[in-house]
DNA sequence: GTGGAAATGAAAATCATTTTCATTTGTGAT
DNA sequence: ATCACAAATGAAAATGATTTTCATTTCCAC
């Protein structure tokens, strides 16, 4: 169930590595290539679960997607202007591990963003 | 051009400080007090430029609603039942507000979640 | 080739949120 | 009390992203 088009995924690394469904979309549209808006989605989320991409927010609510890392990491997103830094997280990860042991979890995972406003804006 | 509806406010309250917009909607309606859906969102934009209430973004994109300054918590979830577990974050407060910090960023906010699979599942 | 599974995409459905607009309410002046 | 006018309200329509449906096409294994 390989659904993680190719062409999306390129394109998506053509946008700098950062870009929603629509833009994505619109962007193969504007180069000619003959795709449905349904197909990139499908393959947006193919790709999350491949994790080969990360989804984010916008502000209004729109999911971004950008190509991901190796490594596990989290985010210090911008409010105002969207900048995004990846940040390390061993803190973090202990944390999350301890509590959900704690309190007898199995397979404990976790999600974790900073945000607030960068210093250029 | 106060808009901050006092009931929209006292609902968020009772709800524990957390809730989206529809939420409250649906606690109102369900507490018999009248008002409409566009009215709920208006109190809460209001709210949010006031700086009386934060906003976040669930996963799925829906905007959720909190007091501002509220000692605020996390959540540890169970993805077989969804039971949740209410979590206190010292650790993570600090590790947000130091990274953030650490690379200029001001009004410095953060969002975790643990999730896992717990005992009874 | 043939058959069935997977992929595709157009159109419709969903859902949160915003906008429009007609109506009601509150307020202050007279 | 009455009038006038600004602000608040909410029903209904509009918007926009995302998902679902479903009929069609493509791909492969045989």
């Amino acid at each position: 169930m390989s659904r993680s088009n190719p062409r999306v995924l390129s394109t998506l690394e053509r946008a700098g590595g950062f870009a929603s469904a629509q833009e994505i979309y619109r962007l193969m549209q504007r180069e000619g290539e003959s795709i449905g808006l349904t197909t990139v989605y499908r393959a947006l989320q193919s790709l999350v679960n491949d994790k080969i991409v990360d989804v984010l927010r916008r502000d209004d609510g729109e999911a971004i997607y950008r190509l991901c890392g190796e490594a596990h990491h989290h985010h210090l997103v911008c409010k105002s202007c969207g900048d995004t830094v990846e940040i390390e997280g061993g803190a973090i990860e202990k944390w999350a591990k301890g509590v959900g042991e704690e309190y007898g979890f199995r397979e404990v995972g976790h999600s974790a963003e900073i945000f607030g406003i960068c210093a250029k804006c």
